[in-house]
Formats: C-alpha cells, sequence, structure tokens
DNA sequence: ACCTAATCTGGCATCGAGTGCCAATATGCG
DNA sequence: CGCATATTGGCACTCGATGCCAGATTAGGT
C-alpha cells in the first residue's frame, strides 16, 4: 500500500528533523509501517530515497536536446536544456531546495550525487556526440558533459547559500559569466 | 613497520587483481600481515587507499596559483595549474594510469571522488574569488570550481579510454574545444 | 464466491565497512 | 634499566545491504 513517493516523503523528513547520518533504514521503515527487508525493494539504498525519479527527467531532457534546431550553436542548445531541466513550478521550489540541500551537504549523499548524475552527463555527452559527429567517448563529448554538469553545480551551491536568488537565474549567469571568463582567456 | 604508501601499494595491487568490491579490508589487512583495526588507523576507509597524497598535490596546487602574475588571464592561469597538477614524472605515469582508471570505475570509488575532489575544487574557487574579488561562495568562484573539476575529469576519461594519448595533452585540448565552443555560443 | 497462480512481504541469517574500548606490546627517553 | 607514551589488534557492536524462504496478499479465471 506504501508507494515509493509516500516512502520518500516519509523518509525525507526524517533525515530534515534528524540528519541523514542519524536516520537509519530502520527508523525509515518503522515510520512507513513497513518491514525493512520491503524498504529496500522500494530503494536500493537508503541513498537514493533523496532522489525522485530523477532518471525521468534526464529523459525528458533527452528529449528537449534531440528536438533542439540545429542552427542553435551548441552550447546555447544545452543552455536552453539545462535551464528547463531545472525549472520547477513555485509549489515544489521550497521542497526541491531542501532536497537539494540534503543531496549536496550530506557526505554520504555528495559521494552518491556522482553516481546519479552519471546518467545525466551521458545525455549531454550524446546530445554533443550528435553534434559535432563522432562517439560520447570523444573528448569534446565527454568533457562538456563533465563541464556542464560542474556549472549546474555550481549555480546550484550558490543558489542553496543564497535563498534570495532565483535557480534558474543563477544558472543563466553562470553561463554568461563562464562564457565571458573564457572569452579573454 | 607498515608505512602509508606500502600499504597503498598491497591494497592497490590486490584491488587490481581482484577487483575493488572483491577485495576486503580483511585481506588487505591479512596481506599486509597488520590487524584489520590497524588498518582503519593508516586509512580512514577503505576508498581512500587509492588516493595517495592527493592533498599534497592540492596544497601545491594552491602554492602554484597564488604565485601566478596578475597579468595572465584567470582561465589561462587555471590551465598552467591544472595542466602542471597533472604532470607526472613518466616513470610514474603508467601506475598513475591505473590508480585513477580504478578510481574513476569502481562505483564506490566514484562516489568517493566526490568527496575527495571537494578540496580541490576550493582551491581553485579560493583562487577565482582572489582573482575577482568576492568570497568562493560567490557564483564565479564556485561555478569555475565545479567546471574546472569537470573539465579535468572529461580528460581523465579520455585519456582513460585512449592509451595512446598523453593526459596534459588531452586537457590542453580540453580547454582549447571548450574555449571554442563557448566562444560561438 | 472460490480456488489457484503469481506477486508481495518481511523475518532471519549473513557479509562487509567502520568505530569505541581496552589490554597487551613496542618504542623513545632520561 | 625503567618509566612514560605511542602503537597495535582483538572484541563487540552498529548499520547498510543482500540471499533465502515461508507466509500473506492479490488477480484472474471458473
Amino acid at each position: 500500500m506504501t508507494s515509493t513517493a509516500e516512502l520518500s516523503h516519509i523518509g525525507l523528513r526524517l533525515f530534515l528533523e534528524r540528519g541523514f547520518e542519524a536516520t537509519t533504514v530502520d527508523d525509515i521503515a518503522a515510520a512507513a509501517g513497513i518491514g525493512r527487508r520491503t524498504f529496500f525493494r522500494y530503494f536500493p539504498s537508503k541513498n537514493d530515497l533523496a532522489w525522485g525519479d530523477f532518471d525521468a527527467l534526464v529523459a525528458s531532457m533527452r528529449e528537449h536536446l534531440a528536438a533542439t534546431p540545429a542552427e542553435l550553436p551548441m552550447i546555447a542548445a544545452l543552455r536552453v536544456a539545462i535551464v528547463e531541466f531545472n525549472r520547477f513550478p513555485v509549489e515544489e521550489i521550497e521542497y526541491h531546495r531542501q532536497r537539494m540541500r540534503l543531496i549536496l551537504n550530506a557526505p554520504a549523499l555528495v559521494g552518491h550525487s556522482a553516481l546519479r548524475y552519471q546518467s545525466w552527463r551521458t545525455a549531454i555527452a550524446e546530445f554533443v556526440a550528435a553534434r559535432a559527429g563522432g562517439t560520447p567517448d570523444d573528448l569534446l563529448p565527454s568533457t562538456v558533459g563533465s563541464v556542464m554538469l560542474g556549472l549546474a553545480l555550481g549555480a546550484y551551491a550558490y543558489w542553496l547559500a543564497h535563498p534570495e536568488t532565483e535557480l534558474v537565474t543563477a544558472i543563466e549567469t553562470a553561463f554568461d559569466e563562464l562564457g565571458a571568463a573564457f572569452g579573454d582567456a
């Protein structure tokens, strides 16, 4: 009767109340009224609880990128796609912020994020490979994939530290400033 | 009697022979002739075994950056520092490659790398903050820190997949291609 | 409603990483 | 040599994660 979404909310609430480390899987299972063993059927790990269905978002970013007109320069295309990927309805923003604060601060989750972001980077790399001709293993695709992730994470760090700003604005500004910095290198 | 370097070599050898997951801390301790408990006094975790004294390298990169002439544009300064950070004596290159292949492929180590690279990113962010005026928490410093890490990781991925190339060349090329891509955005 | 097959559940045992505690051992120094 | 100080490693424990299996639940056909 418990859904993954429900379980995720229960877990997230406990993480925010007591901290990620201090919350055990037993705590979460007990709070949800399920067995510990069952928890691991809903989520492959305690770490994954904090990630909604990220994979669905990555899939939609893939589609967005695939539908991008070829005239748009590569970086400009990525800029639009990444901004859209990170645009959330107003009512979800606060929730998203808390979730991301957890993911980007709790050490175990920071580590886990490197694994979860792999699919995101691959989506970018495949787009770049398709654009530039070649494979996602080539230098430019793999570098742009990692670099775009870096850009997004930099913007997130800023957004989390400065609650008055907007995430999409931070991302746009990061693109501008980075373009300028590379411009006069 | 056992030094950290010695222990690190023993562990790395086992990781390469049997794989990271398949090697337990007990195996490593036994191979080194020490107790399991003692292992954890030399290294805080099994994951850290694969990282030499990365912190010393980061410290020297910090010094290099601090000594950079102010006339050199920021990205150019970072380029030199990152290339030098990743320049190793010929006889160490093969060892370094194996170590990095492990770190960037074994899932547990990929995750752990996100934690270890934090100090590297901070070093970059602090340099950028000093250059641009402001704090490392500002948007440009934190973004450039993450982006430079992304660039380096992209170059590493390429280098690991293409053994015939040189790491420093891959990094230089990554800077060139990224500059060009941002140029016509 | 009823029975059967497929699925879901959760208890139990086990593994492996990591940590606190403490007694035994080794080491440095006067 | 003898004392103070590290270093060592055994033991017990916590917690995440996984295999196994029996019991419960659900779906579907009659």
